[in-house]
DNA sequence: AAAGGGTTCTTGACCGGTACAGTAAGCAGA
DNA sequence: TCTGCTTACTGTACCGGTCAAGAACCCTTT
C-alpha cells in the first residue's frame, strides 16, 4: 500500500497537485464542488491532510513553540506556578494556531532538543541565560521570548514587577511592627535569576529604608524537605518576628517549621508568602502573600512569541503585583 | 544574507553535500580530519547544525511525540499526578532522542493540533477515546500508546491496577470495623474512564462482598471547591463512616468538609485518598491512601511508544498499586 | 471590439536535507 | 598481477508539500 500523498489524491480527481493542495490549504483559490470533490476522493483514499512535516519544510514553517526549560523538569511541572504557567501558554498557542514543544534539558550530548527540534521560536523560562540551550537558539536565529529570565535588551522579555512586590510584602510587615525579619530565598545558584534576585532586593530595600537588615536563608525547591529544615534552622538561630518568603510553598514550609517549633502563626510569628498559588489558599492559616497573575503572564508570553513569529513587533511586558493580606501575618508580639 | 545550508559549507570546504551531512549525522562515513574540518566551517559560517524540518521530511521522522490531551489543560497541568506523569514523560523521551509536543484540545476548526503538528507517534492520556483526536491519530496511522485508557485490544496501554487497588482501600476500611461508606467519585461524565470506572467498581466489589453497597458521591476535578460541596452534601445527607475517594485531593475536600462539620478524622470520619500524591503527605493527618508509581507510568509510556518508532514492539503494562495506611483512617467510632 | 478584471486551475522551481548505490583508491592475500 | 575487501567520498533521486507567476476562460466596461 503506497502512501497517500498529495499527488494520489489529484491522479484520482484528474487535477493538479497544487489544487489539491489548496483545496486542504486555501479554500478560497478554487470552485467549491471541486473541492468538495477533492475532499470526498482525499476522504475514501484515507488521506488525512498536508504532511505535517513537509508543509513545515515548504513554508518554513513547523507551527511549533518551544518551551526551553533548564532545571529538572520535576521542578517546572511540579510546581503549582510553573504547572499553572504552561497551561496557559498551551492554551494561548493553540488559540492562535501553535503548537506547544517542550524543550528538555538534554541527557547526552548526540541529540540537544533546542538544537535538534523543529520549532518556530521558543519561550526560554526556567533557564540559566548562559546555558547551552539559550546559546544554541540564539545560533539558530530563532525568535525568542524570555519569561522572568535577562536575555538583553533587545530580547521581548515578559516579566513581574517582582522588586515592587517584594517591597509591598515587607512593608506590610513594617506597619505591624515587625523589626526583626528573616527572609527565605532561594540559593546562591539562583543569584542572578530575576525572581529571585528582584524579591530579595526588594525586601532589602524596604527593610533599608528603615535601617534594617533582614536575616537571610536561602534553600532549594526540591527536594521539599529542604525548605523546611532551612526554616527550621533560621527560627532556631536567630530571634524574627517574620518571616518573608520567595514562595507560598517556602511559606509553607516556614509555618510547618514555626509549628513543630511550639510557635504560632500568626501569634507568635508572621509569614508572607509569594505568588498566592494554590498554597496560599488550601491550608491553615490562609497566606498573606504577594499575588501575581501567571496565567495572564502565559498569555502574555505565548502572544508575544506568536506576534514575533507573525512578524510583527513584540512588546516587552511587566506584570503587576498585588499584596494580599490573609491570616498569616499579625502585629509583632509583646515581648 | 543568505541562509547557510548544508550545501553553503560543503561549496566553502570543497565537498560533496552528502559529506557534510553524514559529518553531522554519521561520524563514521568520513575521515576524522575532513570531519573536524567541517564542523570548523560550518561554525565559522555560523551553520548550526541540519534544519530539523528538512531532516525530518528527508527521515521520515521528525524527532517529537504527542501527547493527546482532551479535557482542560488546567486540569491536566494542575494536577500533581499528571503533571508528574508529564515530567516523567518528558525526561524518558528525551533520553531517547525525542521531544514531548503537546498536542492541545483544538480552539478552533482550522488547525487542530492531533491533525496539523508533526509527530511520529502520540500518547494519549485524558481522552475520551472517542474524540476527535484520537480518530485523527489513528487517521494519520501513528503509533500510539494509551495511558489509562481503553483504546482496544490492538493498542498497547499503559495502565494501573486500579481494580485490586480500589479493592485493598475498601478492604482497609471493612477491617476496621466500617459498614456505612461513602465513595467521592468523578461525575458521570467520567463513567467510562478507567480510572474513575475501575476504583469504583473495585470498591463496590469489595463492599458486595460483605452484602454492602456504597453511598455514591460525585463531583468535579474543577473547580476545587466543588468537591468540597460534594463531600460536605454526602456527609450531611447519609451517615457513612467513612468515604472512599477518587483521589488525595478529593480526600483532603471530605477531610475539610468533615471539620467544617465539626467532625474528626479519623476519630469520627475515616477517609481513603488514592494516588499518594503530595495531597497525601502534607496536610494533616497524613491520608492514608493507595499509592501508585506515577513516574514509572510515564517512563513505561515514553519507553513504549519510543519501541514502536523503532520498529520494535511495545508490551502493555498493568502498574501494580499499594495500600498506604497513615492517618486518615481509623476504628469505626463507637455509636 | 479591445481592454480590464475576476475566478479557477496549472506549471515549474524550490524548501534543506537524507538514502542508497555507486566510484576510486589503498591494501591484503593468493 | 589479479581478485576482493575496506575506507572515504560523490551523484542522483527522492521526501511531500507550498509559492509565485502564468494561462484559460468568462464577464464587464468603454
Amino acid at each position: 500500500m503506497a502512501k497517500v500523498t498529495l499527488q494520489s489524491v489529484a491522479d484520482e480527481v484528474g487535477v493538479s497537485r497544487m489544487t489539491v493542495s489548496n483545496a486542504f490549504s486555501r479554500p478560497d483559490q478554487l470552485s467549491k464542488e471541486l473541492r468538495e470533490r477533492i475532499l470526498a476522493t482525499a476522504e475514501t483514499l484515507g488521506y488525512s491532510g498536508p504532511d505535517p512535516a513537509a508543509r513545515a519544510l515548504a513554508r518554513g514553517r513547523t507551527g511549533a513553540v518551544g518551551l526551553l526549560l533548564n532545571g529538572p523538569l520535576s521542578e517546572a511541572f511540579e510546581d503549582d506556578v510553573s504547572a499553572e504557567f504552561v497551561a496557559a501558554v498551551a492554551d494561548e498557542l493553540t488559540r492562535r494556531g501553535l503548537a506547544l514543544t517542550v524543550l528538555t534539558p538534554p541527557q547526552g550530548d548526540r541529540f540537544l532538543p533546542a538544537r535538534d527540534v523543529a520549532v518556530d521560536g521558543a519561550l526560554v523560562y526556567t533557564c540559566d541565560p548562559t546555558s547551552a540551550g539559550v546559546a544554541w537558539l540564539s545560533r539558530r536565529k530563532l525568535p525568542v521570548v524570555a519569561v522572568d529570565q535577562d536575555l538583553g535588551r533587545e530580547v521581548t522579555t515578559i516579566g513581574v514587577d517582582d522588586l515592587s512586590g517584594a517591597r509591598a510584602g515587607a512593608r506590610h510587615l513594617l506597619e505591624l511592627g515587625h523589626r526583626r525579619i528573616g527572609v527565605l530565598a532561594l540559593t546562591e545558584q539562583f543569584a542572578h535569576d530575576p525572581p529571585n534576585r528582584d524579591r530579595l532586593l526588594g525586601w532589602r530595600r524596604a527593610l533599608g529604608e528603615h535601617g534594617l537588615e533582614p536575616v537571610v536563608a536561602r534553600t532549594t525547591l526540591l527536594p521539599r524537605s529542604a525548605a523546611f529544615a532551612a526554616a527550621t534552622d533560621l527560627l532556631e538561630s536567630s530571634d524574627v518576628t517574620a518571616v518573608l518568603c520567595f514562595d507560598d510553598v517556602f511559606a509553607r514550609a516556614v509555618i510547618a517549621a514555626a509549628t513543630a517549633l511550639g510557635r504560632s502563626v500568626p501569634g507568635d510569628l508572621s509569614v508572607v508568602g509569594y505568588d498566592d498559588s494554590r498554597a496560599a489558599t488550601v491550608g491553615v492559616p490562609a497566606l498573606t502573600t504577594v499575588r501575581q497573575d501567571v496565567t495572564a503572564k502565559g498569555h502574555l508570553a505565548a502572544g508575544a512569541i506568536a506576534d514575533l513569529l507573525d512578524g510583527r513587533a513584540a512588546r516587552s511586558h511587566v506584570l503587576p503585583t498585588e499584596l494580599v493580606v490573609r491570616d498569616s501575618t499579625g502585629p509583632v508580639p509583646a515581648p
